[in-house]
DNA sequence: CTAGGGTTAG
C-alpha cells in the first residue's frame, strides 16, 4: 500500500453555497442559499426557471455565468437521463472558462457517470486542471455504479501511485467493488490498511465492510464488521439484516429486526424489503404482516417495491386474494410487479399443498404472463425463468418449447439462470435429449446448472450418464453441495452401485464437508431396499444419526410390502404412526399394507388416526396439455359419455391381460365408514393417458401430470400400454417423473409406494 | 462535488 498523505490539491475554488440535491419541484422554489450577483439575477436565475427556459438560455446567451448556476440543471439532466442536454451544458461550460472550476468539473464528471456515459466522465477526468481526492473517488464510484468494478480499482490504485491518501467515501466505494467482484484478496487488504493507518471506523466504512464480508460468505466478519460500528444507522442495520438473509439466516435476520426496533431506530423502505424477503424465505407469514401494517404507519405504503414483497410473501404462502387485493390496488404496475405475480404463483407449491392447487395456480401463472404480454411490458429473464418453470410444473413441452424460442428473440437465454430453468424444463417435460442439448448450449453454466442435469439424467434412469456429468463437474473445478449429492446417490440408488454410492458418501463427508442430510440417507435406504436388502437398510436406519423421517418409513415399509417382509414392516408401520405423519398419501401406505395382510383391526385404527388428524380422501387428479390446453381428469370423469375413450381404455385392458398384466387391487376411498377397494381401473392418469392416446399422432410422447403418487397398478398398467401403442408415456407424479416406454420405466420400478 | 441498503430467478 502507497505511504500516507502527500494529498493532491488542486486550486478548488471554494464557493459559498450548499448543493442539495434538488427534486424538480425545488427546482422552481426561491432557495435562500442561493445569492447570485445583483447584474446576474434578472436574467439568469435558474430557481425561477424551468429546465427548458434556463438550458435555452443558457444556450443562447453570451453571458458569463456562475458555477453555480449549472448545479441544478445538470441535477435535472440525471432524473432526465439526458445526456444530449448534459453535453449542451459541458460545451457551454468551456466556451464561458467555467472548466477551471474544480468543483464544477468534478459534478461533471458524477452527471456522466449517473448518466451512464463513462467515457465522458472519463475524458472529463482525464482534462481536469487539478486533482483531488474527491475527484479521484467520484470516477472510482461512476465505475463502480456503472458495474465496472475492476476499473474502479485500477483508478485507486492509480491514485496510490501518484501519492494520494483515500478517504472514508474512497475506501468504501473500493469495498463495493471487492464485493461485487468477490475479491477477498484486495477486501482484507482495504480492511488491514483501515486497521493499520487508523482511519476511523465510522459508519460509512462499517457498513462497507459489513457488506464485503457478507457478499463473501462470512456472516460472521459481517457481525464483527457492524457491531464495531459505534452509531450505528438505519443502513448498518439494513445491510447487517439483508447479510443474514444472504448468508441462509433469515431467522436471525428477524432477531436483528426487532433488535433495531427496540433500539428505538425506525426502518426506511429499504429495511422493510429486506425484511418482507426474509419472511418470504422462511414462510413468516404471521411476522410479515406485522411488517406490512408498521411499513404503512410509517408511510411506506405506496412505495412500489415495498408492495412488490408484501404481495410476493402473500403468495408464497397461498393467500391469493390478499395478494390480488394488492395487485389491483396498486396504480404503477412495474415489470417487477408482474414477475413478483408469476414467480409467486409458480412457487404455491412449495407449501405442502396437493398437486391439484399447484397446477391451478401454474395456469393463473400463464394467464398473468399473457395479461402482462398485452399491457405492453416486456419481459426480462426473471419472468422467462419463472415462467418455465410454470411450464415444468404443468409438464407443458409445447408451451414450454414457445418461450424457449422466445428467450432466444429477445437474448435472455444467455442467462445463465434462464438456461438453466431451460435445462430443467426439458427435464421435467420428460426430454433429456433437449435437456442435455441446452445443457450443452450453455455459455456459461453455474452449480445449479450442473446439478440441475446431474438431477436430470438421474430422473431418467441415466444413472451411468449422471455419474459421469459429476466427474466432469468436479474436473472444470465446481465445488458440489448437499442437493449434486442427492442426484448422485440416487443415480448409484437406481443403478444399485452399492459400492459406488458409500464411496461418494464418505467423499461428500470427508472432502467437501458436507453433513449428510434425511434425502442423502432415503437414498441409501432406497437402494438396499430396491436390491432386496431389506434387513441392511433397517441396520442402516438403526445406525444414521438421525431421527428416521416419515419418508424413510415409507420407503422400508413399501420395500417390506414388496419383498414380504411382515414382521418388520409391522414394526416400521408402528414407528411410522408414532410420528404422526403429514403426508396422506403416508397413510394410505399404511392402510394398503394392513388390508393386503388382512389385519382388519390395524385398518380400523390407521382410518382413526386419520379422522383425528383430518386427512382426507386422496386427490386424484391428472392433467395433460395438448397444443397450449390442459384438459383435467379424475376418476369421477363421466366415461359413459365418451364412448371412443372407455373403448380405449377396455382394449387396452384386454389386450395387457393377454400378455400377462394382473390388476393388483389397493384400498382407496375412505368414506367416513365406508371403505372400498377400488376396481375402477380408472385411476386419473389412465384416463389423461388414453385421452392423449386418442387426440395425439401416432408416435408422439404423451406427457401427464398427476396431483399424487401413482399406485402399483397403474404404474404396471402403462408399461403394458407403453408396449401396446409403441409410445413414450411420461407420467409426472407427486414424488417423480416415470418415463415409460418398451415396458420399461426410467423409475426402475421402485417408484410407486402406494 | 465522492457511499452505504431493496423487490422478482434455478
Amino acid at each position: 500500500m502507497a505511504s500516507l498523505p502527500s494529498v493532491v490539491v488542486g486550486n478548488t475554488v471554494k464557493l459559498d453555497r450548499q448543493f442539495k440535491k434538488l427534486t424538480p419541484s425545488s427546482l422552481s422554489l426561491q432557495n435562500r442559499n442561493f445569492n447570485p450577483k445583483e447584474s446576474d439575477k434578472s436574467a439568469l436565475d435558474p430557481f425561477n426557471l424551468d429546465f427548458r427556459e434556463a438550458l435555452t438560455l443558457i444556450q443562447e446567451g453570451n453571458t458569463k455565468v456562475e458555477s453555480s448556476f449549472y448545479v441544478p440543471i445538470l441535477q435535472e439532466c440525471i432524473e432526465k437521463n439526458s445526456v444530449s442536454d448534459v453535453q449542451a451544458l459541458h460545451a457551454h461550460v468551456i466556451k464561458r472558462g467555467s472548466y477551471q472550476d474544480l468543483f464544477l468539473m468534478t459534478f461533471l464528471v458524477n452527471v456522466y457517470a449517473k448518466c451512464g456515459t463513462m467515457e465522458s466522465a472519463q475524458k472529463v477526468f482525464d482534462n481536469l486542471p487539478a486533482r483531488n481526492v474527491v475527484t479521484w473517488t467520484s470516477l472510482m464510484s461512476g465505475y463502480v455504479y456503472n458495474s465496472h468494478p475492476h476499473l474502479a480499482i485500477s483508478v485507486f490504485k492509480e491514485m496510490l501511485e501518484i501519492g494520494g491518501y483515500p478517504t472514508n467515501f474512497t475506501l468504501g466505494i473500493i469495498l463495493n467493488a471487492c464485493s461485487s467482484l468477490c475479491d477477498i484478496e484486495l477486501g482484507k487488504h482495504i480492511h488491514a490498511y483501515i486497521i493499520k493507518y487508523g482511519i476511523e471506523y465510522d459508519a460509512s466504512i462499517g457498513n462497507a465492510l459489513c457488506s464485503f464480508y457478507s457478499k463473501c460468505g462470512s456472516l460472521d466478519m459481517a457481525f464483527k464488521a457492524f457491531s464495531r460500528i459505534g452509531e450505528k444507522n438505519v443502513i448498518s442495520w439494513t445491510a447487517i439484516i439483508s447479510a443474514c438473509g444472504d448468508n441462509g439466516d433469515s431467522a436471525m435476520g428477524l432477531d436483528m429486526f426487532v433488535q433495531m426496533l427496540s433500539e428505538g431506530v425506525d426502518p426506511n423502505e429499504f429495511t422493510v424489503t429486506s425484511v418482507l424477503s426474509l419472511c418470504c424465505i422462511i414462510q413468516a407469514l404471521g411476522f410479515g404482516t406485522q411488517v406490512h401494517s408498521l411499513s404503512l404507519k410509517l408511510g411506506y405504503g405506496s412505495q412500489i417495491p415495498v408492495t412488490n414483497s408484501i404481495m410476493y410473501l402473500y403468495l408464497k404462502n397461498g393467500c391469493i386474494n390478499e395478494a390480488k387485493k394488492l395487485f389491483d390496488g396498486m396504480n404503477t404496475i412495474s415489470l417487477v410487479t408482474w414477475n413478483a405475480m408469476i414467480a409467486g404463483h409458480s412457487q404455491m407449491m412449495d407449501l405442502g399443498q396437493d398437486g391439484i392447487s399447484t397446477h391451478f395456480s401454474g395456469i393463473e401463472a400463464l394467464k398473468i404472463f399473457q395479461r402482462m404480454k398485452r399491457s405492453g411490458v416486456k419481459p426480462d429473464l426473471y419472468t422467462f425463468s419463472s415462467i418455465l418453470t410454470v411450464c415444468s410444473n404443468l409438464v407443458a413441452l409445447e408451451q414450454g418449447e414457445q418461450f424457449h424460442a422466445q428467450t432466444i428473440k429477445t437474448g435472455f437465454l444467455s442467462d445463465v439462470v434462464v438456461g438453466t430453468a431451460l435445462v430443467n424444463m426439458y427435464n421435467k417435460c420428460g426430454s433429456i435429449v433437449r435437456a442435455s442439448r441446452a445443457f450443452v448450449e450453455m455459455s456459461a453454466r453455474t452449480l445449479i446448472s450442473w446439478t440441475s442435469m446431474i438431477t436430470a439424467f438421474t430422473q431418467h434412469g441415466l444413472c451411468q450418464q449422471a455419474l459421469q456429468l459429476f466427474e466432469d463437474m468436479r474436473l472444470v473445478g465446481v465445488r458440489p453441495n448437499k442437493i449434486t449429492f442427492v442426484g448422485v446417490l440416487s443415480a448409484c440408488s437406481q443403478a444399485g452401485m452399492v459400492d459406488e454410492a458409500l464411496a461418494y458418501f464418505e467423499l461428500m463427508k470427508n472432502e467437501y464437508k458436507i453433513n449428510p442430510v434425511m434425502d442423502h440417507y432415503a437414498c441409501l435406504i432406497d437402494m438396499f431396499v430396491r436390491l432386496g436388502q431389506i434387513e441392511q437398510a433397517f441396520e442402516f436406519i438403526k445406525k444414521m444419526d438421525f431421527m428416521p423421517s416419515e419418508f424413510i418409513w415409507s420407503i422400508l415399509i413399501a420395500g417390506c410390502r414388496s419383498h414380504g417382509k411382515l414382521e418388520l414392516g409391522f414394526y416400521a408401520a408402528e414407528q411410522l404412526l408414532d410420528l404422526k405423519p403429514k403426508d396422506p398419501e403416508t397413510y394410505f401406505l399404511l392402510l394398503n399394507m394392513y388390508f393386503s395382510a388382512s389385519r382388519w383391526k390395524d385398518v380400523s385404527r390407521v382410518r382413526k388416526l386419520m379422522k383425528d388428524e383430518k386427512i382426507g380422501k386422496l386427490k386424484d387428479w391428472s392433467w395433460i396439455s395438448i397444443r397450449n390446453k390442459v384438459f383435467s381428469f379424475n376418476p369421477d370423469y363421466q366415461l359413459s359419455q365418451e364412448g371412443e375413450l372407455k373403448k380405449l381404455l377396455e382394449d387396452l385392458q384386454e389386450r395387457a391381460r393377454i400378455l400377462g398384466y394382473q390388476l393388483q387391487a389397493n384400498l382407496e376411498v375412505i368414506d367416513d365408514e365406508e371403505e372400498t377397494t377400488s376396481l375402477p381401473a380408472h385411476h386419473s392418469e389412465k384416463l389423461a393417458v388414453a385421452y392423449g392416446l386418442l387426440n395425439t399422432s401416432n408416435g408422439r410422447q404423451i406427457r401427464v401430470v398427476k396431483s399424487i403418487s401413482m399406485c402399483r397398478d397403474c404404474h404396471n398398467f402403462i408399461k403394458f400400454i407403453s408396449v401396446l401403442t409403441s409410445r413414450t408415456i411420461i407420467v409426472r407424479d407427486s414424488k417423480r417423473l416415470h418415463k415409460f416406454f418398451n415396458g420399461n420405466c426410467s423409475c426402475g420400478d421402485f417408484g410407486s409406494l402406494l
